[in-house]
DNA sequence: CCCTCCCAAAATATCGATATTTATTGACAT
DNA sequence: ATGTCAATAAATATCGATATTTTGGGAGGG
């Protein structure tokens, strides 16, 4: 006999929603950084197993969301301004790395790619948050998805949700900004697809650099 | 009542211990790349439970290491020419920016460091191949450890371990380098003494690439 | 002869209970 | 008051059993 509890479907194991549901609880800053996880917490919340939450958790480790203290449980990646800075420097030099080879191997079917998730970002915009998120962080992954280097790739996906988590702290706190991000996105799109790596790799750059400041202000802590 | 079962003592947890294993037994081909990884089967290896497996195995995948496809187990990574390859041209990169950050932090205590650990390596240069791999590793993270910037040398060390593998895989197959390693080590060891960046960083990138050069023919993968 | 569908066998994923380990509290001696 | 130590409480780690899913191998139909 099987229950039947979310909305009809068992989208995936439970394992992989635990970790779906804890990474996004950790990136938006509901479970905050440096909090103690506990397994039995969890296990209430995400109404699964311990072993669905401890795998969960374990694969969180690898994305450097949570830590293991062995024999003393997990808990979220602690922040700090120093974490974030190095983030950021990271993210500058692995990004340009990678969108300039996805450039020097630029394809046709690879331009298609970056204009459709460009425009699909243009039109989250309105919506909410969470979904504008989405598809921003889809944008700037396809920037590098023509790399021919998984594991570069894979790199810069884990730097960017790195990120998310710091923009999210920040915008509790106070003021928002009013940069023309749109207009640093297009400019980003019209380099990668004139195929300048020069000119793409320094506005993309630039525009997490913009972003960078901005967020080290706003963060306090 | 506790049960005795090793030499003596219970070293860690037995998750910490099975992963302790069954990444050396990946890295040293002893786990061939692309196996498929049945939990019975590594439980019976490390006589061990079910739960403990799975979590090594889970945080296996943090280091690349072991894939885990959805519903359908683990296995070990898959191995190539285009993979190594990847490796190689990341491991340049990032060693090369951990090792300038490094040495432009240089102070005193990392240098004594970088001479204790290379003097280690020379003398352990006679014994087995395990324990030298072990001064080898200990000596070029050692190289990177000043760089300030703990996810660098997370990542550069997750390289690290990833060529390994290769090492291993190659040395299987026919012919034995004639290298004088030895000088290489010194030369960067020197270099970075003298913090001299540019020297250091060149002796070292050389080094990777002459090695990587080796392994790329003595591979056929 | 090949393809599809179904049934057994194998393997994975998950649960619930137990053993270990760590954290906490309060009494006692200083 | 204060620091130490033992007993208790809480949390983690691990086990063994069960439910679910995938895999492999025919039987039957095309």
């Amino acid at each position: 006999m099987t229950m039947i509890d979310e909305t009809q479907v068992k989208e995936t194991s439970a394992t992989h929603g635990a970790y779906l549901t804890l990474r996004d609880m950790i990136l938006t800053g509901e479970l905050p950084a440096g909090q103690k996880l506990k397994i039995e917490q969890l296990r209430g919340l995400l109404n699964t197993g311990a072993s669905p939450v401890r795998e969960a958790l374990s694969l969180l480790t690898s994305d450097m969301l949570v830590e293991r203290i062995d024999q003393r449980g997990f808990r979220a990646a602690p922040a700090s301004k120093a974490n974030f800075a190095e983030i950021l420097a990271l993210r500058c030099t692995l990004e340009d790395l990678a969108l300039r080879q996805s450039i020097a191997n630029a394809t046709p079917d690879w331009e298609e790619q970056l204009v459709l998730t460009h425009h699909h970002m243009k039109r989250a915009s309105g919506q909410g948050t969470k979904l504008f998120e989405e598809a921003h962080k889809t944008f700037h992954m396809a920037l590098l998805a023509n790399s021919e280097s998984p594991m570069l790739e894979r790199f810069c996906a884990q730097l960017y949700d790195l990120n998310i988590r710091y923009r999210y702290l920040a915008a509790k706190s106070a003021t928002y900004q009013k940069r023309d991000v749109s207009a640093e996105h297009e400019e980003i799109l019209d380099a990668a697809i004139q195929r300048d790596q020069d000119r793409a790799s320094a506005s993309l750059l630039s525009h997490y650099r913009l972003t960078g400041d901005y967020l080290s202000r706003a963060l306090d802590i």
